[in-house]
DNA sequence: ATAATACCTACTAAAATACTAGGTATTACA
DNA sequence: TGTAATACCTAGTATTTTAGTAGGTATTAT
């Protein structure tokens, strides 16, 4: 049982707009050079960010990418949903047909742990892993100054 | 973000074994028949799960396999862990030598999902998970007979 | 006009999962 | 003592998913 690293990638790719929100924008060139992943793939995660509602693009010189609402109201579920398919450890998707109609035994299992996975991813929000992460960072240097766009998120 | 069958095919294989501790011994193509797997994937999932002290066979005519403890004493988690390898969201596994050294900044919230994941598989056993497929079978049928092998598990 | 960006589609590579095939080893029992 | 039923073992193949590549078009600030 694993995550893969689209949903990975994804939060900290977001953790990364939400960091610079006061940026314009952030392009997906930036974001692939501090996490060192091919652009092209980012572009086809960010396709499904923004079908998500979870980003808004801006083409253009100066274009980038913008968090489509506040960081505090964006899930850390939703973004894995976003790229990464539903959360769900069943197969028969509550339809409770699993053999011949009949409910199978150890779905019960399957759908409390399905709960509890994604109670878990709602309930921590982009804001929050931001601040996070913004105190982390002030700990290291706490006297940095504020400049432009400096701040990295790295790798998973 | 899925729990493979090999996960949900395990774990209701021990159930069946639970379920029917009674018998001396449960062949696996008994349990493959009630499973509609193939006989030859479950014998490598077994291989697994004996490896790991959870089962324990006997051959020959009339062998067939054993919870090798009690079902209370064996957690879900062992099992998937058995056949599915670690749970974990996390790739540094815990090094944080994520990005040169330095411990990644999402990394945090990948250990605490593994937590939460594992907490949960963790502290659910089989046992309990029989009795409750044991009511089950009971609302349906009260007064069935008990009448050798006759119990079956559905799929997943 | 040009260059920087998003946005799009199709393909390929690599890995994991699920499954198949074809054995050998052990043992109860006729 | 032979036979059949079982576990146990190993090496494959097929399928699916994931990850990544390639090569475009559309939009827009300057």
């Amino acid at each position: 049982m694993r995550l893969t690293t689209k949903g990975r990638y994804a939060v900290t790719a977001m953790l990364d707009l939400a960091i610079n929100h006061d940026q314009e924008s952030v392009t997906l060139r930036n974001i692939a050079e501090n996490q060192k992943i091919s652009l092209s793939y980012l572009e086809q995660l960010f396709a499904k960010l923004r079908k998500n509602d979870l980003v808004k693009g801006m083409r253009g010189p100066g274009g980038g990418y913008r968090l489509a609402r506040s960081a505090d109201e964006i899930s850390i579920a939703e973004i894995i949903i976003a790229v990464d398919e539903p959360i769900e450890f069943t197969d028969c998707h509550g339809l409770e047909n699993c053999k011949g109609g009949e409910r199978c035994l150890s779905h019960h299992l399957w759908v409390q742990l399905t709960d509890q996975l994604e109670g878990f991813l709602s309930s921590i929000y982009l804001g929050a892993l931001m601040r996070e992460s913004e105190e982390a960072l002030q700990q290291r240097s706490t006297s940095r100054p504020k400049q432009g766009r400096k701040v990295t998120v790295p790798m998973h």
